[in-house]
DNA sequence: AATGAATGAGCGTTCATTCAT
DNA sequence: TATGAATGAACGCTCATTCAT
């Protein structure tokens, strides 16, 4: 099925593409023609590839997700103790901040558009959390989902304050808080583990 | 005479029965015309006592921050610890949680839809801000407004992920580690205070 | 009834306030909140002298028309001969351009707006049409009211032309134009009426 | 393939089907729905060829008078004298009388409501004028262009008075006077002409 | 597969007019 | 008399979507 390898590949292209503009003006303030402008294509095409706005847009959620999640699992480094992990990530964070800005428009958008009656919709939110849950977890090299959730879900915080206006210094501040507060967080659970042996 | 004395008392009361509208279905996809209906005036009224729709909305935003920290301030006792004072203050936002959640709603929806190069938007987004630092920063009887920064950053990252559908077992949780992250944070630098001082 | 003379003294002081307003906008762009604004009372205090916008400029149209005619009947001086009453009769259109092209942006205004259909419009149409044809005919000392009609409508024209932007010049020009044509034309029938005497 | 072909043509045709529209109600009093009514399409289709109800009153403008000058250089005929050339024009505005005057409504619309400060129109009013004044020139072979620009200016005159109800003896009189008043101006002229060569 | 002209419901907003005070 | 808050029909305009080509 050669032909359809392509289109799949096409509608991911033409995807990518979207970024910038959902992310700079937000879904309601895109229209069709802007898109389909934006990747010289026509409105007939863009309705061609995707059933409706609303559908690209959601399309375009799980793309980023797809290609989030597997930048992160590159990232990971067997080799590296719990703080040098969360450093790293720390670091990540950082040198990526205009891009993961951006996605989080992108994803808060969708968190607001979606009508979660719609099933698609619920499962693409459960299936995208879970997964960026697992690689947070799976890069710092810990165990307990609970806390990637937790981790994650700071992050955005912290993205979504960059919104209305970049700011990088306070990006860099809040983002060490979370590492300092992480770093604490855990040697304290370690210290109460190693108390908990101790007693047995 | 007119038929309403105090326009100013009206103003707000309007703004306050537009609350839900907005948090529920966001500020692209409430019209002008359902508000009014939601308010019980007509269109024009609204415009009456409001520029435009935009307008209408940022006064809200202010509204809405004035209120919360005014509550906030009402919260606070100085004869509590730290750890009391971090404990209560999760009460407080487990018990309200609902609306907290809904008031998310609403402030993202300006972080996304203000036009920051008008300085009123600008103005309000930076005012409205350091008010909730400063509450917090009250509240929890800290002197650090940083931290007092990004423990309200992360509260708006957790409230976030509560837009799509409501998750009170998640709150908790998520809540939980944030208050334990506080805890473990303020107490290895109470440690590294007290060394520091032995040092010297 | 002296009262009802105040009422309508005041009804002639807010039409005078509404000139500029009209003339400069035009009827369609000009609000009753603006009118109210402009004559430092309230729009119900508008509806209570005039029974709706379309009245009030009714009026102010009569009320200019009644101005006038009777600044023109001043100017009358019946020792002048024809040359130096036409003459005297460009001297004053060319003094009183601002206002009388302003005044011209009114009657035109009427001219498009008024619904002929309805007999009060129609009236006051032909009613202010003829005493402006009357008042140039004794002004110039003709009996010919339907040169004097024809002289009122080449001034209109010249008007007109001035209201999309003032051109001093050019409106003297066309002033003199108008002049020497009457006087050529006032010449001509002279020796005409000599010959046909002559041959009588 | 699109629908239209010459979109460019399409566009005249729909501006000349709104000249009746625009010419008996005025601009003020048409609605976008009512000429798109009118044109037999949706107002969205309005919008597809024009930028706004501004542009496309201001095309109407520019298009009626195209049409006009070149209709007017057609009626050129050369071996005319100059008063059959007065006559002949005045036959053709009295044959035209009715198209003449619904012109008239729309100018004089554009003077009203045009923004002289938009270049755009400050260009359209210089340059149609310049066409007519030229156009006049030629179809009565003088070559005084001042001269043409107050025959011009008085035909707006005579035009502006039958905009309210049409009177078409009063129009055949008035253009009988602009007649003969050219005429005893350009022979007194010919005549002044000639004794200044005598003299010489 | 691709186009873009066409649609029309629905948007934010205005404003002449009313009427309780 | 005088007020101005309130009304709501109607405005200019937008834009997701369709469909003939």
């Amino acid at each position: 099925m050669p032909k359809i390898v392509d289109a799949e590949q096409y509608r991911r292209v033409l995807l990518n593409h979207c970024f910038d503009l959902f992310a700079e003006r937000g879904y309601a303030n895109v229209t069709t023609r802007q898109i389909a402008e934006a990747l010289g294509v026509s409105t007939g095409t863009l309705y061609h590839y995707f059933a409706n706005k609303k559908d690209l847009f959601a399309q375009l959620v799980e793309e980023i997700a797809r290609k989030d999640v597997w930048a992160l699992q590159q990232q990971i480094d067997r080799d590296k103790t719990l703080s040098e992990r969360i450093a790293a990530f720390g670091q990540i964070l950082v040198e990526n901040a205009e891009y993961l800005i951006a996605a989080e428009a992108i994803w808060l958008d969708f968190y607001q558009h979606c009508n979660v009656e719609e099933t698609q919709n619920a499962l693409i939110l459960q299936r995208v959390a879970g997964q960026y849950q697992k690689a947070i977890a799976n890069l710092l090299g810990i165990d307990d989902l609970k806390v990637a959730h937790f981790i994650h879900t700071a992050i955005e915080g912290i993205l979504c304050e960059q919104l209305p206006t970049r700011n990088s210094e306070l990006f860099v501040e809040q983002v060490n808080f979370l590492m300092a507060m992480l770093t604490a967080y855990f040697e304290k659970r370690a210290i109460a583990c190693l108390e908990a042996e101790a007693i047995a």
